[in-house]
DNA sequence: ATGGTCGAGTATCGA
């Protein structure tokens, strides 16, 4: 079973690039961010033309994100769950997509430190935390999956010593993510590959991606029953290059678990 | 030269 996330900055920009990246990738599951979309204007046709169900969670302009699946989508969750503070915006949505529960998180990007949306943000993970508690076990088929806008530790920035005093390198931003992890989650990246210079965002000025001056905030987390039953992790720069690109790349990873079987 | 580009929407703001 093969599950991607990707930040796709604008679906309706890159709805050609995601088309012709389900051609080729041809995932299973594939979470969104930045859909940018209402739920009214999103192409769900579209996507069942191309044989995948979806759910989406936007609210127009900004965020927006969505799950497609070809290996069914149940039980979807809108945001945070009941029993949590719900969300000024529209940043995660969850389903079940063949026996796996999965969700698509947009973290709050925090803007800068001392801003008010730093602050949001660290609540905003703390929230996410106690949804997942509320509608998992980390015994299950548990996948979290987005822009975590949070490089774990400093090998997963270009040049750390550009980024003190920035967002997304804070010890609360990766203390945050790192409380997920002790949920029961791990770092599927980081269980496969130990090499620096692994990126999944690019700035588009300044030919930051040529030069290759990126961020790996881009993850996919698992709980212990997909880490022992996961093939392998790709970074697919390729959908980074070329004609009107995300400024995110797609992260992918197969699991080994029968489609079938898991439905 | 300490910026640089995109995408929202149509002046700037957010990333």
């Amino acid at each position: 079973m093969r599950i991607a996330t990707w930040n796709v900055n604008s679906l309706k920009v890159r709805m050609p690039r995601v088309e012709e990246w389900l051609d080729y990738a041809k995932p299973d599951v594939l979470c969104m961010q930045e859909t940018k979309l209402a739920d009214s204007q999103f192409p769900a046709l579209a996507f069942s033309g191309l044989g995948y169900e979806s759910v989406h969670h936007g609210s127009g302009q900004w965020n927006g994100v969505a799950i497609l699946s070809r290996v069914g989508i149940d039980n979807p969750i809108y945001g945070f769950c009941q029993g949590v503070e719900a969300d000024q915006d529209t940043r995660l949505v969850t389903a079940t997509c063949g026996g796996v529960k999965v969700t698509s998180v947009y973290v709050p990007n925090g803007r800068a430190l001392g801003d008010p949306h730093y602050d949001y943000k660290l609540s905003w993970l703390e929230r996410l935390r106690a949804h997942l508690e509320h509608t998992a076990d980390p015994s299950e088929h548990v996948l979290v999956c987005g822009d975590f806008n949070v490089a774990p530790e400093d090998r997963d920035v270009w040049d750390p010593k550009r980024f003190v005093g920035s967002t997304h390198v804070t010890e609360p931003e990766r203390k945050a993510v790192a409380s997920l992890l002790d949920w029961g989650l791990h770092d599927a990246l980081r269980a496969k590959h130990q090499e620096d210079r692994l990126y999944t965002y690019w700035d588009y000025r300044a030919g930051d991606f040529h030069q290759h001056r990126g961020m790996r905030i881009d993850l996919v987390l698992l709980s212990e029953s997909l880490l022992t039953r996961l093939e392998w992790v790709l970074i697919d720069r390729f959908a980074r290059k070329g004609k009107l690109p995300s400024d995110h790349a797609p992260l992918l990873v197969d699991l080994a678990i029968e489609e079938a079987a898991a439905r």
